[in-house]
RNA sequence: UCAGUCGGUUGGACGGCUGCGGAUAUUAAAUUAUCUGAGGAAAGUCCGGGCACCACAGGGCAGGAUAACGGCUAACCGCCGCCGAGGGCGACCUUAGGGAAAGUGCAACAGAGAUAUACCGCCGCAUUUUGCGGUAAGGGUGGAAAGGCGAGGUAAGAGCUCACCACACGAAUAGGUAACUAUUUGUGUCUGUAAACCCUAUUCGGUGCAACGCUAAGUAAGACUAUACAUUUGCCCGAUGUGUCUUGAAAAGCGGCUUGAGCCUGUAGGUAACUGCAGGUCGAGAUAGAUAGUCGUCUACAACAGAACCCGGCUUAUAGACCGAGUGAGCAU
RNA sequence: AGGGGUGUCGUCAAGCGGUAAGACAACGGAUUUUGAUUCCGUCAUUCGUAGGUUCGAAUCCUGCCACCCCUG
């Protein structure tokens, strides 16, 4: 199984709003920014403008459902930050993946040796 | 059959694949297996309590809360029963419901006058484009004008007197644990407002799991100091302790953490809230925060909504489905 | 977790028991050849919302809703 670690501190999210290039899309907007370490690291925000706790929950559940599926075709060494959007709680997890890849693909992310 | 009242239950189900938190077992470790994993409101944080700590919790003043009566409870601004008041044809619903004869304040406009009066009136005397005195029945204003109505009485009138009624207070008798209710009798007729100040009675120590404890790391510099500093609610008294303050650095992990005023069933007591006894049972414990993603079937393509130390309530949100108990009207027997 | 505050016209706001001030904006008119300036007039029918106390509530009390701030 592919594992990857998860963002926690504030000083990480900054450094990747700041310094990372941003990708949007309907339902989400993608950081990315290269870290020194070869693991994969990925950040969730959603802020309160989707909803109550219900709502915030099912959106961190669905980019994480997502994510796992992109995750296998990632080069290592890169850290993610995916911020919610408010139509993302009508989309299934599978449109939010297939959106996700093209974002990927788009900042040169994904490896080139399974394709 | 129609209309309406009250109370309660439930809050999608089943299967396949891929995944997440916790516990137990196993492995050198990664793993693997089994079990288990959000609510009736988890929400708002409006009350009360447990628990933990504070140099024990004392007094006074100030302040807050509550307010018919009896019960329940660990406790309560809670609940149950009941009384009074108000609403409804009724089932039933609402109710911060002590004190205005302890004191102070307020009552705009209108009105003659707002807690005390005399504008128009009425009556008497003097007089003549009015004056003085008596009076409050009638008029008009207002939310409120000295209880209502009739008779007697009078110059005109007035609870001034009397009968009936209404209300307040006191007493007696009957019923009730009590609030209170009914009857009789005596005294009286006093405006409203205390969710205005206030008075009376009861009650309230503080801080909150970021409490608190342990481990790791760090323990450097400066200032003040016993007539000082700190804690104990806001102030004062009293009590207690001995370093305190500022800046900088570091702020990571573990425990607290879920067996508890627990839940279910039966039974006994009680009108009920609730309580006793017997049996059974263990049903989340995360720390950027776990219940998901997707496919298939059924239906009406399911509401409000996510635990964060734990309980008892209150308040608010809630698609639909189901059950029970009363009431009114119409019709039939 | 604990504490505090605000809500009044489109905007900024005063009023804190007795007819809801004012300024800017908007609209209409006057002045002007036209515009600006100036002058006059109009504009709150649930004072965030639902109840209560009172003769009377924006104001007092209670419950909700929204927003903002403070402490750790």
């Amino acid at each position: 199984m592919y594992c990857f670690e998860k963002l926690k501190l504030n000083k990480d999210f900054r450094r990747i709003y700041g310094r990372g290039s941003s990708f949007v899309n309907p339902a989400f907007v993608t950081y990315v920014l290269k870290n020194r370490n070869k693991t994969v690291r990925m950040g969730i925000t959603v802020s309160k403008k989707i909803g109550g706790a219900v709502e915030r929950n099912r959106a961190k559940r669905i980019i994480t459902a997502a994510f796992r599926e992109c995750a296998p075709q990632i080069v290592k060494g890169h850290d993610f930050v995916f911020v919610a959007r408010t139509r993302i709680l009508n989309c299934k997890s599978q449109d939010i993946a297939a959106d996700m890849l093209e974002n990927l693909k788009a900042a040169n992310v994904l490896n080139k040796t399974d394709e």
